[in-house]
DNA sequence: AGGCTAAATGCATATATGCACATATAGTTA
DNA sequence: TAACTATATGTGCATATATGCATTTAGCCT
């Protein structure tokens, strides 16, 4: 029961929404979220972190970086259920059609990169 | 997005999991959840009023009752996967258990015979 | 029509959630 | 090893959520 309850409050906000869409595109690191979303670093980072701990996501370092990515394998039942139905969600969205375009020229860059 | 929003913050909520388990076995009046929950009567009035929002169940009167059970034919698409993940989740549960024994002793009968 | 009953709702309170800002941490790379 | 960089996290604050209590509402039924 808490584990149902825990994995379906992690898809019950925006912006984890956004993010597991843009990780059904492609996997990426916590800096290509932040560019995709156009949102700041730290919410980024902890709703990353709240979709692994709820069985949705795994990372991996890669060199400076820590890549996000699904993981259809090692996701529980309900995780699984609700990923597959995402993916065929919010097809003609608009957020998640910027945060898709945005998403296209997104790079491993660091912060100073990006701007502020 | 919104509304994938609140049908999936519906179900975040152990009460209103178990309302739903609890209509998927039959339907219930109101005060026939309160008896399988042994939950107040404001609590199980708010939480059906919230999946019935939600697209989750429908009501009709009946009587003096409100009957509320789910509606696979109006429920929308989001909805409707929830529920089927829901139909094959905690199977073993305790509390659901709990909930389906006190179902079997559930009557339509008024608060005052239920007894505070 | 009027009394009676089940269900809905206003209000107050306690808890949970999401975010920004600032700082800490871990790990890479020279 | 030391500096550097991406990511994680502590803290405070604003908002949302869940519930109980008390009351209102809707509408059945005589």
């Amino acid at each position: 029961m808490k584990n149902l309850i825990k994995t379906a409050k992690a898809i019950s906000d925006e912006t984890r929404i956004r993010i597991l869409k843009v990780l059904l595109e492609r996997e990426c690191c916590v800096c290509e979220v932040m560019q995709a979303l156009d949102i700041s670093q730290s919410r980024a980072s902890r709703n990353l972190g709240i979709l692994e701990n709820a069985g949705f996501v795994k990372s991996r370092r890669d060199g400076l970086w820590i890549v996000y990515s699904i993981d259809k394998q090692t996701m529980n039942s309900h995780a699984a259920s609700l990923t597959e139905m995402l993916r065929s969600s919010l097809v003609n969205d608009e957020i998640i059609s910027q945060d898709k375009k945005r998403l296209s020229h997104a790079e491993r860059v660091g912060l100073r990169a990006i701007d502020k």
